[in-house]
DNA sequence: GACATATGAAACCAAAAGGTACTACATAAG
DNA sequence: CTTATGTAGTACCTTTTGGTTTCATATGTC
């Protein structure tokens, strides 16, 4: 409950939500990256860094290449820790029927 | 697709996800977070403004008091944006049992 | 009214993050 | 072998962030 918190770091950058959209696509290397951004390679590099630290994606050599694609722990990962507090709204919702009942016996 | 970054953001440090889970617990005023950090006041109230702009919680006036709850609205919008990669996986998956079956066919 | 308490906001500081330029290395191609 | 391409890494700069101290304001309490 503590490690996730390099995912959502991750997440919360516009430039690394639409590298994200753009691995869904198709895997890519970050040469191919660069390309959609107007960014220096380096700063490309830093943002993949980051993602791969949040295990959002992966990466495989391939020659001279790496092959950079989506990795789904990182997702699984917020989707769970997001998911221990679907108990909250849970027992929120309880409470409110427990109320909305004794109002109706008064 | 854009304003969530604030969001995840606020989830990407482990400060304010220890508030959160306080806050699942029930619904406290700053002074209440505070007693249970070892952090300036003012340094907490940082950390509940972006809780806030993340739309993670809400507040409501009483009295001189400020109660902090949780507000579903940030959680929703990060279970949304992630579910948008649901589809990735379920292609992948699909691709895979293409693959699988021409590999039987030969 | 006087005083305590709960809060908001601004100024300031050190550290981290986003970005660039530059260097170096490994593989592909002539 | 020489050259071009794809990449990693470091040094450096600027902005943002996490945190403190300080001051001002609003509500409770005596």
């Amino acid at each position: 409950m503590i490690t996730n918190v390099a995912t959502f770091k991750a997440l919360g950058d516009p430039t690394r939500q639409q590298i994200l959209a753009m691995l869904a696509g198709r895997d890519m290397t970050i040469g191919e990256v660069v390309d959609h951004f107007d960014m220096t390679r380096a700063g490309v590099k830093k943002h993949m860094k980051l993602l791969e630290a949040g295990r959002l994606i992966s990466v495989k050599a391939d020659g001279r290449e790496r092959i950079n694609s989506l990795n789904r722990e990182g997702f699984k990962s917020v989707m769970q820790w997001v998911s221990y507090f679907d108990q909250f709204w849970d027992d929120k919702l309880d409470a409110l029927a427990s109320l909305v009942e004794q109002e109706e016996q008064k």
